[in-house]
DNA sequence: CACGATTATTTGAGTCTTCAAGTATTTAAA
DNA sequence: TTTAAATACTTGAAGACTCAAATAATCGTG
């Protein structure tokens, strides 16, 4: 037997559903417009960034990201191209291929982030009261972890 | 001067992007896995099951979808070479398009609505108390109206 | 009633993602 | 030490989405 959604919860499906697709949407179009990447791509630079030496291993990158082996290496030869990633071979293991963001990509990514911090914080945060941000925090806690292979989710709340 | 996410609004930001990224990919593989096709068009089929003789205007249909007519076009053609949607000329305008769905449609949406549910169900409310549920219907229902371009979340919540 | 603006929809090219398959290298074990 | 299994990554084809442009029909106004 199935357990159908009950009002609130199917108001809240919905509501969840057209949000992301549309906060995501919106985000694409921004970031496409000012800087020519889509979101996807401003998330691989801004990991880089943060990583020791803005270099990660295509694995270890693909984890942080939440993309398969094979979108990544599409993504970053479209990276190359643009000269904003370069793949360097790994010191001591000839299988790994190491993404390195480069100092043109570091500035492209430098230039975009006003503008898409910007759109996240009126799209989502403005709307919402302090203690809402720290109830949706709190819920989506509950839910990442059994989506999320492996315990990434501790990489974004702390270790703790 | 941008102002940029403190830890908070961090943390719940990125907790937000991979979770409904996640989930959308979850759902995206069990629909296409179980039933042919991915989430985006078991929403339309399920849409169009809901309208008044199943059929709707691309217009109308653009617009619960919340898609651009131009995806929609090609995601009916798509549908129509499986037999679940059929257009049909609107009787009095001769520029509109009907969609409708079929009977074939019809039933491979209810084939496919249960296995779709229990994903949502088990993805996104199991691990929420009944309060996280109305906490989140809230921050959406907040979030949401800025995002929709005219106000069709009024569909969703009701207009009261 | 003409005709420019608006509305409704489709098309095609280019991009991104998925999935399945393939290559190369390292590890582990017999 | 040779070889099967595991690991790391890439490739190509097919599907889906975006954007810009095109077509077609109706509306509003003078």
């Amino acid at each position: 037997m199935t357990r159908w959604l009950d009002d609130d919860e199917q108001q809240t499906w919905r509501a969840f559903l057209w949000t992301s697709r549309l906060l995501n949407e919106s985000l694409d179009r921004q970031l496409q417009r000012d800087s020519g990447m889509p979101h996807t791509y401003y998330v691989i630079l801004a990991m880089l960034s943060e990583a020791p030496g803005r270099r990660l291993t295509m694995t270890e990158l693909a984890r942080v990201v939440r993309s398969s082996p094979s979108r990544l290496s599409h993504a970053v030869t479209r990276l190359e191209k643009e000269g904003w990633v370069r793949r360097v071979p790994h010191p001591t293991d000839r299988r790994t291929t190491m993404a390195e963001l480069s100092d043109e990509g570091f500035t492209t990514l430098v230039e975009a982030a006003p503008g898409h911090v910007e759109a996240v914080r009126r799209h989502l945060f403005d709307p919402l009261t302090r203690e809402q941000v720290l109830q949706l925090r709190e819920i989506l806690r509950a839910v990442l972890p059994a989506l999320d292979t492996e315990d990434e989710a501790a990489d974004i709340f702390g270790p703790a």
